[in-house]
DNA sequence: TGTAATCCGTCAACAAGGCTGACATAAATC
DNA sequence: GATTTATGTCAGCCTTGTTGACGGATTACA
């Protein structure tokens, strides 16, 4: 697979062992073979992240409140409480956030319906369009780069990402990314 | 966890053994599917950033001294402006981080051997045992996904992390990651 | 040779978006 | 009735990004 100047670098040899369990095709990856792919992870999630940074800005948002409108269109509903724990950020924090967004008309903070403590966030039509419009180059992305790249290698970015997950939170992360109850739009 | 909902999920469509090329075969890919990679790829990539934060943490530091460490390490010699132009942030928020690293004795900065006005960078022995030390965690990540995902994953894995990259900059990142994972065109 | 351009460093001010700590209120639970 | 829970908010701090301005050293050029 690779070598040149990689390979004469590090004669070091790949740390994983663990048997050919799972394949019959051996990995032999040296750390810096490692480094390449993490450096590649940071260019791509870089490159991937700065497309809806102009609309944003054009708007006095930013990418945190790209990521509420993200998780509050596939979750309708969501309480904030939710909110916190996908976004991993404290309740000041979100709240902030969580407050222009309010105010701006983009997403509804209803009563809980069961329990009046929580609020249901939900977009607004104007939060869709917004959402929309920050996810569409995004999405032309994904599209662009799994045609070019086919539907084997679709296949298997999908499960490294699912791979490199943490094993804590993996299960919810897939229940969610994996839901095709969201569909309903 | 290679397939089930994932395979169901429609990556997995490429049914066809024979010869039709990988770009002949078709992804029915919708807005939502292509949604859920967004999500995947989001958590994904706060997991693995996540591991190194509690070693910086102890010593004062950020990301943005880990992101100048790998990079100085990955290009030893490597000039103020090249890692400008790698990190795509302004020379004052540079500075600010590598005078840090300078005092610290992580990297060294010595004048340029062709032009003076320019500076070398490359880290210190201490430098390398930090950056080791941070990246450690990732690389172990990586390992731990690409050998339970596979070789064919991993491929998959690079080549749409390739496609995703911006036009402008993918032949100078892929010239920098040392790109022979696959061939495209 | 003199002038302009380039590379780097730095000061100042500011903003986004993290964080902790403290406190308040309403509603649910025990 | 007391306590816990869900949420909101104020105040302040930190990291890391930004603009704008300026200066020194060095190189390139007319």
């Amino acid at each position: 697979m690779q070598d040149g100047k990689t390979a004469a670098r590090g004669a070091a040899r790949a740390g994983s062992g663990a048997g050919a369990s799972r394949s019959e095709k051996l990995l032999f990856l040296t750390d810096e073979q490692l480094r390449q792919s993490a450096e590649l992870l940071f260019f791509a999630y870089r490159d991937f992240t700065s497309d809806p940074d102009e609309i944003l800005a054009a708007r006095g948002l930013g990418r945190a409140h790209h990521r509420a409108l993200h998780f509050i269109r596939r979750r309708p509903g969501i309480t904030v409480a939710g909110l916190l724990e996908i976004l991993r950020v404290t309740k000041q924090s979100l709240n902030r956030v969580l407050r222009q967004l309010v105010d701006e008309g983009l997403v509804e903070s209803t009563e809980g319906l069961q329990d009046r403590r929580q609020r249901n966030l939900r977009l607004s039509p104007a939060g869709e369009a917004l959402e929309r419009a920050l996810s569409e180059p995004q999405r032309a992305r994904l599209r662009r780069a799994y045609a070019l790249a086919g539907p084997e290698a679709v296949a298997g970015f999908r499960q490294v990402l699912e791979q490199m997950l943490d094993g804590a939170g993996r299960d919810g992360v897939l229940s969610m990314v994996g839901s095709d109850a969201d569909e309903r739009s």
